[in-house]
DNA sequence: ATGGTAGTCAAACTA
């Protein structure tokens, strides 16, 4: 089984692109994020028409998140357990954003995530971050608790940069979100709950990147971030027999500002 | 030159 993330950037405005990817990529599960639209704006019909369930959620021009599969898609999940909300404006109520999808498919639980941004050191977005991520921590720990043969990926835009060779110059983060101590150690909870980042050992660093901001000609100057990530549970970690980062995506007119991230599983 | 790009939705916000 193949499995992939991609934040899109928009979904709509690269349903092309991610078709013409998913027709050669032979790829079985494609967890897709910040798909910036809402359910019944998502191109659905495109990707039934190739062969893929779907399942989305996006309630505003905001986050939006997706699964497509070809090999079963089931129990589907909005949001997990204690998500924390949000609301942007003082005076209206916090809500649950669109973050955070879960479903089983060809036997694996995956989650599609888009942790959120943070923004600033100084912003209440940070402490949101920090507290979604310690959610996310108590509960998918709770469910290897529960089954240590759990077969779980948890794929997605993390958000944040666990190391100082993922990103192209660790000097210029020094007031910067990403790098963070409290950050990086809220995805290493997530590690220590028992989820390993399986797509490392396949793509070595330094310099290698999933995540090329759109300003200052980062990609051409190959100044990015390995920010996108695919954390596997034991079992599913065991399985795990190749994973690449297409870094090809991200060239070109029309091109997401991050590069699908691919992992293979021994059937 | 006090910016630089891209997306959503049409002024400002998010990344």
């Amino acid at each position: 089984m193949r499995l992939a993330t991609w934040n899109v950037n928009s979904i709509r405005s690269r349903v092309d692109r991610v078709e013409a990817w998913l027709q050669r990529s032979d790829v079985d599960v494609l967890a897709l994020q910040e798909t910036k639209c809402k359910d019944e704006q998502f191109p659905e019909d495109r990707f039934r028409a190739l062969g893929y369930d779907v399942a989305h959620v996006g309630h505003s021009q905001w986050n939006g998140v997706a699964l497509l599969s070809r090999v079963g898609l089931s129990d589907v999940q909005v949001g997990f357990p204690g998500m924390p909300s949000w609301s942007s404006k003082e005076g209206v109520e916090p809500a649950q954003e669109a973050r955070a999808l879960g479903a089983t498919c060809g036997g694996v639980q995956v989650w599609s995530l888009y942790v959120p941004n943070g923004r600033t050191l100084t912003d209440p977005h940070l402490q949101y971050k920090l507290e979604w991520l310690e959610a996310l921590r108590v509960h998918a720990g709770g469910w290897l608790s529960e089954d240590t043969e759990a077969q779980v990926a948890l794929v997605g835009d993390w958000n944040i940069a666990p190391q100082d060779d993922d990103v192209w110059d660790i000097s210029v983060f020094s007031s910067s979100t990403h790098v963070s101590e409290p950050e990086r150690a809220a995805f290493r909870g997530v590690v220590e709950a028992g989820f390993t980042d399986v797509v490392r050992p396949y793509t070595p660093g330094p310099g290698v990147y999933t995540y090329w901001d759109y300003t200052q000609l980062r990609f051409p100057r190959r100044e990015g971030m390995r920010i996108d990530f695919v954390l596997g549970s034991p079992a599913l970690t065991q399985r795990v027999t190749g994973a690449r980062i297409d870094r090809e995506e991200r060239k070109g007119k029309g091109a997401s500002d991050h590069a699908p991230v691919v992992v293979d599983l021994a059937d």
